[in-house]
DNA sequence: ACCTGAACACCGTTCAAGT
DNA sequence: ACCTGAACACCGTTCAAGT
């Protein structure tokens, strides 16, 4: 009570739905999904609890409504960057050496599958991982391959994704000194992807 | 204060280091390790917060030695099941498929990594994935491969298993629609470990 | 419309006191 | 040696009241 400067109710704009978010997205990428924390993101934005709780029902609300966002944004990307090419080995090439190259957005799907078993997040990690492997089977099959190998593949591709990320946030020393990502994603590329040599003396298929 | 029955004041057993511990582990495998909470372990085993205070300082101490205590299991199971075997190429095969084979200890480890930012948790993940990066490594070694190379397919092959079983975790139905558990191991061990007549055909090192 | 401030519940932690 | 019981701090949540 000694005569400081006193705050005004309103310090800068009113905060909104989208402030919140950021926020909350900004958290988990360095801290993960259990630092989405009301009472310490409101004294960051120097608001009081009440604040909060009249934008959002509650902390759920809000790390859904941030999820949702980023769902949003993933599904865009996907068709946005690969959908226009047409020819399915330079595109799962491309999109292989993508998803290895953008390791901020590898670290922050590993942070939040690392909350897979949150009933919060695993419908999100859910959709996102189908979209995908959905994507990356589909464009298999447009190599000829039969439907099994293609999901296989597909598959074997997104956990080599998934754990690398994964591995990169528990073991970054070992993992850097290991590899020269680009030999690794040369590796498995090569692994998966059949050259178009090679494509050509399996039997054509229909 | 209604006559009912009055409990002793130690009802069973005095409890140990050991059965918290226990409890532990087993809140970890089905919940992760958020789960390992006090309050409800206390409710659980019917005492006061003021008994789990006594056999540990805090709640980080009871999450410290658990993972210990799995440490040392983890490590003495690897010499024990694979060091008997002489045949790097057989090691290495039989590895692969006892570790995808032993789902529960898959999904523990999932369940584990997916806290690897937490920093009680991170050293245990490190030291027991480098250990194992370092064996599979050394495996491949002996089978003649350039230390590069061999580097490679560990980090490759160990990524694939803990990719896979946090796909296992996260989307359950999906994974095991795709695979055929054997087919994808088949694939994973064929795709990384060259067969024996390969390997003649490499020239002789040293 | 947007926020404060006080209240309550839940869980982590401490510690003096009991047996 | 092993545990109880009361106290406090921290954070999630509610809500009447302010501007």
């Amino acid at each position: 009570m000694v005569g400081t400067k006193k705050k005004s109710p309103h310090p800068q704009e009113p905060l909104s739905v989208e402030s919140w978010c950021k926020a909350a997205l900004n958290l988990i990428i360095r801290e993960g999904v259990q630092a989405v924390s009301v009472e310490p993101m409101t004294r960051e934005l120097g608001v009081t609890k009440g604040s909060f709780y009249w934008h959002f029902e509650n902390r759920d609300a809000l790390i859904h409504e941030t999820l949702k966002r980023w769902e949003t944004d993933q599904t865009r990307d996907l068709f946005a960057r690969f959908g226009s090419i047409d020819d399915p080995y330079a595109r799962l090439r491309i999109l292989m050496f993508a998803a290895f190259e953008d390791i901020e957005n590898g670290l922050f799907f590993a942070a939040l599958s690392s909350s897979s078993e949150d009933p919060r997040v695993q419908p999100f990690l859910q959709r996102v991982s189908e979209q995908r492997l959905e994507y990356v089977t589909a464009s298999f099959q447009a190599l000829n391959l039969e439907p099994d190998e293609a999901r296989r593949k597909a598959l074997f591709a997104y956990a080599n994704y998934v754990g690398y990320f994964h591995l990169l946030r528990a073991i970054p020393d070992r993992v850097k000194a290991v590899s020269d990502l680009s030999a690794y994603v040369h590796y498995l590329a090569d692994s998966l992807v059949p050259s178009p040599d090679e494509l050509a003396k399996r039997p054509k298929r229909r």
